[in-house]
DNA sequence: TCAGCCTAATATGTCGACAATTTATGTATT
DNA sequence: AATACATAAATTGTCGACATATTAGGCTGA
């Protein structure tokens, strides 16, 4: 469904060389291969990449808005530094966010959205039974889930706030953190009453519910996170 | 308190010179000297700015990050154009945020904070005593009230978030639909609810006041526009 | 007259080079 | 030896030019 790489372009091949770069580099930050923190030279990005410093400086600038680096004139760009303080600020921004995200999809989900994402749900229902641990499969059920509801709030704007922008700074973390999750279980039934909430059509409990969901994410990430 | 244009830099003089192209198109666009729809030529407008493509094209990256103008490769890049829809997508977006916000002002705001907001909301009703009409007076209270509010929650990211994107496309919204507000008493007693909650401490009831307060906001501006 | 193609003109994408600023290096002075 | 200053090296900011893709215009043929 999200295949075709973003773009619904009728010639695959004009992807411009910013965009590519910006992918890679992406990608490269988000995955831990360039450290957080560190500095990013252009000379020798540019080198290593085979690309001009103007085309690198465009995708630098993406990723500046992205949040991914931060910039300083004259001095240059270094990928962030991750903190407890902000991830716990993404939360915050998640709880509201996806909370108008499951209370406007639970209004403008269509009929068959709604039954493809409990199709979807069950599948995840069996995964846990059969593979229990399978961390990675979990991560990955849980983020196809909330990507269905934003999908399903029809908010364009809001679909690109998390999608684009909030989404791969969240993803930095879980692989700069570690975060695995231990309670896919309790998630798994929280993902249910949230679906039910939909199937009922009813807006303010479903954004209730998704609020609760991420507060308690967040509190299962804050005890991991004491623990060292 | 917000002057001394957004940074706490050593030297004023190091503003980049993509800095400054990117303020001028963005109060160009906002204000509707560039008209919403309009191409955007690299050519022309790096001639009448007196700098090269490269600077300007870094602006525009910008700007397609803040969402003002849309780029399509190998064609060029437009102002966006308004809509009623999308304008409906700002405010759901707003009401999650700042409701949010609201509510972690509540937690966060220090007590010599609230005192100097209470101050400026007896202000703004002594303007709206005076000179009932200034609808300029009028807007400009309501924003210096949210702009506070959100500074207040000392949340970073949701600062930037709302300051710095959301903030300008919704300026470009009242320049282009002309949105006066009719309600100013309405609305400054609307503020005086949500800022009693903020000085008792209560996140619950602060968020509630503020997504009720932008609900309002909203559906005057729906009013209005369907008279045309 | 209109559709379709071919060519010219213009616009965007990318590059390498120069200018200005910052950082590193080395020297001198106390 | 440590600090301060001066100089050199490297990095970022900015520019103009070339490569490639798109658009405009004219020509041909039905």
């Amino acid at each position: 469904m999200q295949n075709q790489s973003t773009s619904n372009n009728t010639d695959p091949v004009s992807i411009t060389l910013t965009d590519r770069l910006f992918d890679t580099l992406q990608r490269a930050i988000v995955e831990g291969e360039i450290a957080p923190g560190s500095k990013i030279s252009e000379p020798e990005l540019a080198r290593q990449h085979g690309v001009s410093r103007g085309s690198l400086r465009e995708a630098i600038g993406r990723l500046e808005a992205r949040k991914l680096v931060e910039r300083k004139p004259n001095i240059g760009a270094r990928v962030v530094t991750l903190s407890y303080e902000q991830l716990i600020e993404i939360f915050q921004i998640r709880e509201a966010l996806e909370g108008m995200a499951a209370r406007l999809a639970a209004q403008n989900m269509s009929d068959q959205e709604i039954e493809e994402l409990q199709v979807l749900l069950e599948e995840h229902g069996q995964q846990i039974e059969e593979q229990q641990g399978q961390a990675y499969f979990q991560k990955q059920g849980d983020l196809d889930f909330h990507y269905r509801i934003v999908q399903g709030s029809k908010n364009h704007h809001l679909i690109g706030l998390l999608c684009d922008d909030l989404y791969h700074l969240l993803r930095m973390y879980r692989y700069q953190f570690g975060m695995r999750s231990r309670r896919s279980r309790q998630a798994y039934d929280e993902h249910h009453y949230l679906l039910n909430a939909i199937v009922a059509r009813d807006p303010e409990m479903a954004e209730l519910l998704m609020r609760q969901h991420i507060r308690s994410s967040r509190r299962n990430v804050e005890r991991m996170l004491l623990e060292n």
